[in-house]
DNA sequence: CCGATGTTACGGTGACGGCCGAAGCGTAGC
DNA sequence: GCTACGCTTCGGCCGTCACCGTAACATCGG
């Protein structure tokens, strides 16, 4: 079978350490140069070069020239759904061995961090755990819906989460993505991308250099407090 | 990033043609024997049982002892959710290659097959359109609901689509899963699940020999088309 | 035009891993 | 017990691929 092969194309691209890191690098949605992603992945730009090629032709990338910069990011959605799920088995089989490995400097990266398009780690499934609890929304293992009380609040907040909305607005549709450091379901899909950008856009939550993980500001800290209930530290 | 190396490590084992081979014929969720699998995937026992060992240890397979046998099945569900998002970034490549390329025995496959644990081929999604045509269920590319009228046509047939049911009976929820051959969504999740049981047990569908492929009886035939609207060949 | 920077191409080296043949172990049936 | 069968382990062969050094190629700034 034809589609047999692509499979264990696609999986081996995956599965080298250097491109799997830097895969993991481009997780946050941004477009990154080969030098950077040669940095995330410790190999020289040359190897990095190599790889890169092999994950363009591959489809995993697109590459955008820009001067003397080529810049790298995921092809598409789906392509960071594939690196989430793959992540979701590896997670449980790290939990299964070590009891809970928290590294020192991975403390932001659990705190608060960007996935993909959507917002991940304590912070992420702290807002998932609020909007449940006030029945903005219902999660599911496998989908998400917004009730009313949810419409109204993303209403309130300005919050377009949907370009062609569903036929009811009670009934807008979001996905469950579990988080791998929490291991619990956070928010993903449109309304999660549009949590994410509205967030940022905000400044409630500011990029961390070149990583995924975000700070909260303290402006945000008080956006969290009074909208959520979530005491950010 | 320790989670790096478990990512690359997943990625790997799924990577491999031989393996990729038996991943794909344990998608259809049934337990297989090493021998079976290595016909699979066209590979001698011994060489089989050394890739299973590795599949086992990476946690993507489980082994049932059975006397002299030892059944493999994937798993969780969260690792057919993560080969079903490779195949499909892998199936992007594919098409945008090669026209199609629809192999002589396939066709079976492309004409209805299970996923793991729900329909897909041209029945499922036929299914998945009747259903939308209907007003059963809305779709997006994330995530989707069952509306009040689909609430009552599972009802009416008695498939039982949710263990603990969410506050609303109108607001069921499922999940929408991308066709490798189709390439549009069909019906999948707890409702995928659950309709698909309910085609094998009515005698509807049945599995063809050891592969994921099955075939619409006499009887589903009609159901199919009194039901749903659907002609099948 | 010239150096600096970012990126790609090539060749050689080393290691990891898949593959099979042969042999060892456990279970089932006679 | 003995034989048949399924499966696993071991040993050695071989191909593949990641890696880096060196070098060539583009682009930008001066």
């Amino acid at each position: 079978m034809a589609t047999n092969a692509a499979f264990a194309e696609i999986a081996t691209l995956a599965g080298d350490p250097a491109r799997a890191g830097m895969l993991h690098a481009l997780m946050d949605g941004r477009a990154l140069t080969a030098s950077e992603l040669a940095g995330a992945a410790s190999i020289t730009p040359q190897t990095a070069s190599g790889h890169l090629s092999k994950l363009a032709a591959g489809g995993l990338l697109v590459v955008e020239k820009q001067g003397r910069h080529r810049y790298h990011r995921l092809a598409s959605p789906a392509v960071a759904r594939m690196l989430e799920s793959i992540m979701q088995v590896a997670a449980d089989q790290v939990s299964r061995r070590k009891p809970v490995v928290t590294g020192p400097r991975d403390r932001a990266l659990r705190a608060a961090r960007t996935c993909y398009d959507h917002l991940a780690g304590h912070l992420g499934v702290s807002l998932a755990d609020s909007l449940i609890a006030n029945k903005q929304i219902e999660l599911t293992s496998d989908a998400g819906i917004v009730t009313a009380r949810g419409v109204s609040l993303f209403d309130k907040l300005g919050i377009d989460y949907a370009t062609r909305k569903p036929s009811s607005r009670a009934r807008m549709l979001c996905r469950p993505c579990l988080d791998w450091s929490e291991r619990r379901p956070h928010l993903a899909g449109a309304l999660g991308a549009a949590l994410c950008a509205h967030c940022l856009k905000s400044g409630w939550i500011r990029r961390i250099d070149g990583t995924r993980a975000v700070s909260v500001t303290t402006k945000g800290r008080g956006a969290f407090r009074d909208l959520f209930g979530i005491e950010t530290v």
